[in-house]
DNA sequence: TGTCAACTGTACTGTTGGTACTGCATCGGC
DNA sequence: GCCGATGCAGTACCAACAGTACAGTTGACA
């Protein structure tokens, strides 16, 4: 490890063949994305390729290393901004669960797919590497919405009992369980639904319930 | 659709290369899964399993349909055992879902991987055909717990402001997302851990809070 | 006895992942 | 001005795999 190594070659082929898989692997996996047709988007050669990835497992690890950094700077981002919107952790965690749902929303042709579901349907062709980077992705995840539940409990105490880290995991799962919704039955809005789904679970589980003078919810 | 068309053929060896398909299929994708092993599983020569199936996308499309019966028949007798259990029903649906928990719990090393999910993330392998297969499955799900849903909501007006057919849909969700969950982090437990979190979720939804006489929820 | 379902065997095609080289232009450093 | 490394292209080749074609075999049943 030198001091620039890391991602030291942008060189702009191995960006482009990175960028062309992405979109392939999303849209049809990656059994079905072959390396001619990668090196034909890209105008290289096979050998130009292999060059820049030893062999199909290491463009997968490219691949899925490139995807969890940009999803780690769209949560950064989020719960920065929803920070910057509210000092209350619930509120400024509902107001990035909306946010959210907006990005989500807001894709032209709905969710492309998530990579890290895609290498998980696809375990036994990558090796052990690729997979651990997988979980180490989810666990982060885990870490971060974790911590964010924990200031909320702090001053909300939650009415029902849950484990945080189950409902932190909740959103991944949500999220990847709405991005299969939406394109199987083809309703890119059937994502950022549950994704709202979620939020109003979590408001459930903290706020205090609305309760007119009757007695009954308002 | 005749008298007795379907699953007219038995003949053990069309059975025996399902079965192999599906185990194969599940744990490592469509796409690492080859014909060749397939018939050495089963004994068979490449003549007999083309004799039964006319390429992949046949033998995918066989083992989806057989898969979502499969799963209706463990869907409606969950929901059989639980109105025998309650005759209320928010009560008798959330029996209904510790029952499928507690399913996903108890196989042995997780929960093998959904079908569904797999062809979703192996899009344009399959013809049209097979994805129709897919989305009315979801969408026969989704009509399913729906009116489980409408019956609760008749008696149970609920508290906040959700959409039926988003909350029924949530289920699907939460368990694709959890077997992807649980297959990546390799927690067999946080599948069932989900599950019960989509009860918690609809307890919240549609019971009525538990107060204490100072107004704090207990 | 003939027919049909359920196969086996052989031979072939085309695609794909992957290996193993050799060649070649370009560019920075000495 | 040459030296080596980087970043490719070109060629040749192999094995695994999906799929096609078609001829032959076996057993059950009418």
């Amino acid at each position: 490890m030198g001091i620039v190594t890391r991602d030291a070659k942008p060189s702009g082929t191995r960006t482009q063949i990175l960028d062309a898989a992405e979109a392939a692997v999303l849209s049809k996996g990656f059994g079905a994305t072959s390396i001619d047709e990668l090196i034909a988007a890209v105008g290289i050669s096979r050998s130009g390729f292999f060059y820049h990835f030893k062999d199909k497992s290491a463009l997968a690890k490219a691949l899925l290393q490139r995807y969890i950094e940009e999803d780690d700077k769209i949560f950064d981002d989020v719960l920065r901004r929803a920070d910057e919107l509210s000092e209350d952790p619930l509120h400024s965690y509902l107001i990035a669960l909306k946010m959210l749902a907006e990005i989500f929303a807001d894709l032209p042709n709905g969710h492309p797919g998530c990579m890290v579901a895609s290498v998980c349907y696809h375990e036994q062709l990558f090796q052990r590497e690729v997979r651990d980077l997988n979980e180490q992705a989810i666990l982060n995840w885990r870490r971060r919405f974790r911590e964010r539940l924990d200031r909320i409990a702090e001053r909300y105490p939650p009415r029902v009992d849950v484990d945080l880290d189950d409902l932190a995991d909740m959103l991944m799962a949500v999220a990847d369980g709405g991005i299969i919704l939406s394109r199987t039955i083809h309703d890119p809005m059937a994502l950022p639904r549950q994704v709202m789904l979620y939020r109003e679970f979590v408001r459930l589980v903290f706020s205090e319930p609305v309760v007119t003078a009757t007695g009954r919810p308002a």
